[in-house]
DNA sequence: GACATCACG
DNA sequence: GACGTACGTGATGTCC
């Protein structure tokens, strides 16, 4: 290798190290190396962002000389001029520590020069190495996207961002700053820097700072003719606080002569010695790396000792779909074969058939099993005559089945026998029907779940999605088995014969997808998701959808009674209005009614060119006009009415005189439940009238209602992702969040709080959750849409961490397509590259997906726990609305069970993941829901 | 069955 | 630089 001395020609890259392993550790789930625990995942990310630098910058434009700069003690000539510098920074968190000798070794391994200086930061020696090079004539790229180092742009030297892969030139400094490199002192001296605790000039922000310093020139101009400012506060601020001013400049200055024992020449490029870089990520057990790595270096990866036995081939080609080889199970010797198939291998695929989609009430008529791709059976139970065979309808037994009674004597140790495992696809399902007949079936595994851990996002996870997309079968369609419409048959009157192609095929398919999916799991990392957050809920749901929750019939029928009457007045409050009659109950006639013969305001909207008439632009009409605000109060008597009063009455369970919900657990992207039949998660609460239908869920006597609900929990989460200190403090502090945010951006000391403020920065709260832009916030708030985006540039002036985590939240979709809670759950994100309108829904799910998906994982542990902790309590867990719990408890049991379910939920998190923030459960009880709530 | 609307977190 | 836009769900009634 020829030395050559730096110089023209040469380019030197500064690869701000503390950056990617903050970037590394936040974006990635706690990893931990698998033979001995010791925490990874940062050294993990790191590794990887090295990986890929190498690989980005190998064209022609490659450096000549390259260093990795890190940060070194805490202590720094910064804390000598100002005790409080960085003081509001979070200690390093625990697992993290162990990680940072680790990524210096990364570095040294990739032979990439790995360089710190004790009492220095490393944006010092990256400025001291930055002006040598400059001066020597050659050129600098800064690896890093600190605005701190902006100050060094130009003359050669330029920022790269290696996440958006954006270079920052003088330009992009100006655009960011509002001034040029050589101002960006000035600018951050009075700006201030929250997340440094830099303190500035109180009141004044970028924007401000830039346009007083374009005005005088300089910081030290502008101090000196402060007396000339027309603004009496910026006046004042200036002259009061010079002092702290000056200092701000100084903390914020980089220091370009930092004393390094090396040169710029010992920082040369160097090739990777294989064996070097190899066997350090061999070491760290990072399998995919090492593969990757030894490709590309052509050499041989070294044998990672831990590495899980080579999956076997799904051989899925080699064993055709053959409905003809099922087996119909007529006799109890058959069945016992089958069942001692299922002892030899440990496992056996099992789904039922049933007369209905409600597990509450269908009935079991066969049950199929199936042991190795393509041995399959179906074992008919209770099939009636069919429907062809006997034209008056006749339900007596098909001949040729066991009796019921005897098949599941026979099958009921199997299927509860611990050491086999019964494997389904959606079996909530299935395990409800078997409890329904006695048999608890355990322990499961389910196909639905495993796609649903390694591919949610991806698409749907029914049987027909993943046979097709999986085995490249399509599966017998059941519609031409029942039909459809008035002439539909349940099950049991579709013939034996039929019956079994299908019902075995649907066995054979789920053991195929699961010999196919299981050892997956492992390799995309989700059989801890899988394990923890998916599979044991299966039992916990099961028990609280049998066991339902009381509904007092007469008091949803006396309402809806009374819903019938106010509507039938409004109704005709309405006509009479409008001068005609018109069904109010279609958006289509009262757009005409409203924009074509009354002549209102508001145009064509929805693609099918009719006039868009939501509850929004109802509201704006109900200033001026009276028929607006009528149809409004009409449509929510009839929403209620329809959706609650009258439907719920029909989701009474006959045998149990309770209402049984059924959770999907794969329904929602985030990890979320749905409920349906009925939704029991959007029970009205927001307004007085709705919320009376929660006085119809009432407990048993004897019982009272309990709920518990987890407060702000995604704002704590956020708080915790984005890592912002400002919030995790009053969280901490037990603040009001709302008012503290409105008061942080509006500089309204909390005492003088208004409830307008308060609202406006609620919304604000929320709308970082959900991936704020200018447009909704404007929309949600009613304000002017420059007023919106005025609110949210200085929401993230205020919390920079805010936009630090969306950008890196997208940047980290965009390069996975997925992305992570803190729990590792992965939630895809296909569209995220797509272009047009669609790349703005995928990037705010994207940022909203990681809170809300962490606090659904929050509270699926804290369930999957509950069941063990309130044993004995005479407590029922009954329902789950995302971030609440509702019990039914014995009346003297209410103080215990509140205590043990919110220690339960409090510390839902640990031990897996350790926050910043504690989680805080709020507790109500009363005789009926809406008491408790 | 698509669409609009509105209930919840 | 324009484009549309808050995130995640389910149930109901119209209308084709």
């Amino acid at each position: 290798m020829t030395t050559t001395q730096f110089g023209k020609g040469c380019h030197l890259h500064l690869i701000d190290g503390s950056a990617f392993i903050f970037r590394a550790y936040h974006a990635l789930p706690p990893l931990t190396r698998k033979s001995d625990g010791l925490p990874i995942g940062a050294v993990s990310g790191f590794c990887n962002m090295l990986q890929k630098y190498v690989e980005d910058n190998a064209g022609p434009d490659a450096p000549t000389h390259v260093a990795v700069i890190f940060d070194k003690g805490s202590h720094t000539f910064r804390n000598d001029l100002y005790d409080l510098y960085k003081a509001n920074r979070e200690a390093m968190p625990e697992d993290l520590r162990p990680q940072m000798p680790l990524t210096r070794e990364a570095t040294k391994a990739f032979n990439i020069a790995c360089k710190e200086l004790e009492g220095y930061e490393a944006d010092d020696i990256i400025a001291t190495l930055a002006v040598q090079a400059r001066e020597a004539g050659g050129r600098v790229t800064i690896v890093s996207s600190d605005k701190d180092l902006m100050q060094l742009v130009g003359g050669g030297v330029e920022m790269l961002d290696a996440m958006k892969n954006k270079r920052i030139d003088r330009d992009g400094v100006i655009e960011k700053f509002g001034v040029g490199p050589e101002r960006v002192v000035d600018v951050q001296a009075l700006a201030g820097d929250s997340v440094d605790n830099v303190p500035g000039a109180p009141g004044i922000g970028v924007k401000t700072a830039a346009l007083l310093i374009n005005e005088y020139g300089d910081l030290e101009t502008l101090l000196d003719r402060a007396e000339e400012i027309k603004q009496p506060k910026r006046r004042q601020t200036l002259i009061d606080k010079r002092d702290q001013i000056e200092l701000s400049k100084k903390l914020v200055q980089l220091d370009e002569e930092t004393p390094l024992d090396f040169t710029l020449d010992d920082l040369e490029v160097k090739d990777p010695e294989p064996d070097t870089l190899l066997s350090f990520l061999a070491e760290m057990e990072f399998r995919t790396l090492t593969k990757r790595i030894a490709d590309k270096l052509g050499a041989e990866a070294p044998v990672i000792a831990d590495a899980p036995a080579p999956a076997d081939e799904p051989e899925a080609e080699a064993i055709p779909f053959d409905a003809s080889k099922y087996e119909c199970v007529r006799y109890a010797a058959a069945l016992q074969k089958w069942i001692d198939q299922t002892y030899e291998r440990g496992w056996v695929a099992v789904d039922t058939e049933t007369t209905g989609l409600n597990e509450m009430i269908a009935n079991l008529v066969g049950i199929s099993l199936c042991v190795e791709p393509g041995e399959a059976c179906y074992i008919p139970l209770t099939h009636r005559e069919s429907a062809t065979d006997d034209l008056f309808g006749s339900d007596a037994l098909a001949e040729g089945q066991m009796p019921l009674d005897e098949a599941l004597n026979l099958l009921k140790p199997m299927l509860e026998d611990p050491s086999i495992l019964k494997i389904g696809q959606n079996m909530k399902y299935d395990a409800k029907i078997f409890r329904r007949y006695g048999v608890d079936v355990a322990p499961i595994d389910d196909t639905m779940l495993m796609s649903y851990a390694m591919h949610g996002g991806e698409h749907g996870h029914g049987m027909d999605t993943l046979s097709e997309r999986y085995l490249s079968h399509t599966p017998i369609p059941i519609k031409p088995l029942l039909g459809s419409g008035k002439s539909a048959i349940t099950f049991d009157k579709v013939p034996i014969d039929e019956a079994t192609a299908y019902a075995a095929e649907d066995a054979d398919i789920t053991l195929r997808l699961w010999k196919l999916f299981k050892p997956q799991l492992h390799q995309v990392q989700v059989t801890t998701v899988y394990e923890t957050l998916e599979r044991p809920l299966v039992p916990v749901l099961a028990e609280m959808e049998m066991h339902g929750i009381k509904v007092d019939r007469d008091v949803l029928s006396r309402m809806s009674n009374a819903f019938a009457q106010k509507m039938a007045g409004l109704e005709a409050e309405i006509h009479e209005l409008a001068g005609e009659n018109f069904n109010v109950g279609s958006p289509a006639q009262l757009g005409e009614i409203l924009f074509e013969k009354m002549g209102l305001e508001g145009g064509k909207k929805g693609k099918t060119g009719k006039y868009s008439t939501g509850a929004d632009i109802l509201e704006d009409l109900a200033t001026e006009h009276e028929l607006p605000r009528r149809v409004l109060d009409w449509r929510q008597l009839s929403k209620l009415k329809s959706t609650y009063t009258d439907a719920l009455q029909t989701h009474i369970n006959p045998d149990t005189g309770r209402v049984h919900t059924s959770y999907s657990i794969t329904g929602a992207n985030t990890g979320r439940l749905a409920s349906t039949d009925p939704n029991l998660q959007n029970i009205p609460v927001r307004t007085e009238e709705g919320r009376r239908i929660r006085e119809a869920f009432i407990a048993e006597p004897g019982n009272v209602l309990v709920s518990l609900d987890y407060s702000q929990i995604e704002l704590r989460i956020l708080a915790h992702i984005a890592d912002i200190p400002t919030l995790k403090q009053a969280f901490a502090d037990g603040l009001d969040i709302h008012a503290m945010t409105a008061s942080e951006m509006f500089d309204v000391p909390l005492d003088e709080m208004t409830p307008d403020i308060r609202r406006q920065a609620k919304a604000i709260n929320f709308g970082v959750i959900y991936g704020i832009s200018g447009f909704g916030l404007a929309r949600n708030l009613r304000i002017p849409r420059a007023d919106a985006q005025g609110f949210i540039d200085r929401y993230f002036e205020r919390f920079p961490g805010i936009r630090r985590y969306m950008d890196d939240t997208i940047a980290f979709a965009k390069e996975n397509g997925y992305v992570q809670t803190l729990f590792g759950r992965k939630i895809h994100t296909p569209e995220i590259n797509a272009k047009g309108p669609h790349a703005g829904f995928s990037r705010r799910a994207a940022i909203n997906a990681p809170i809300q998906g962490t606090a659904a994982d929050v509270i699926r542990r804290a369930m999957v726990r509950m069941p063990e902790a309130i044993n004995g309590l005479s407590a029922k867990m009954l329902l789950q609305v995302h971030d609440e719990l509702l019990f039914e408890v014995a009346e003297d049991s209410v103080e215990q069970v509140i205590g043990v379910a919110r220690d339960i939920m409090e510390g839902a998190a640990d031990p897996a993941v350790k926050l910043d923030i504690k989680l805080v459960a709020d507790a109500g009880q009363g005789a009926n829901w809406a008491e408790a709530h």
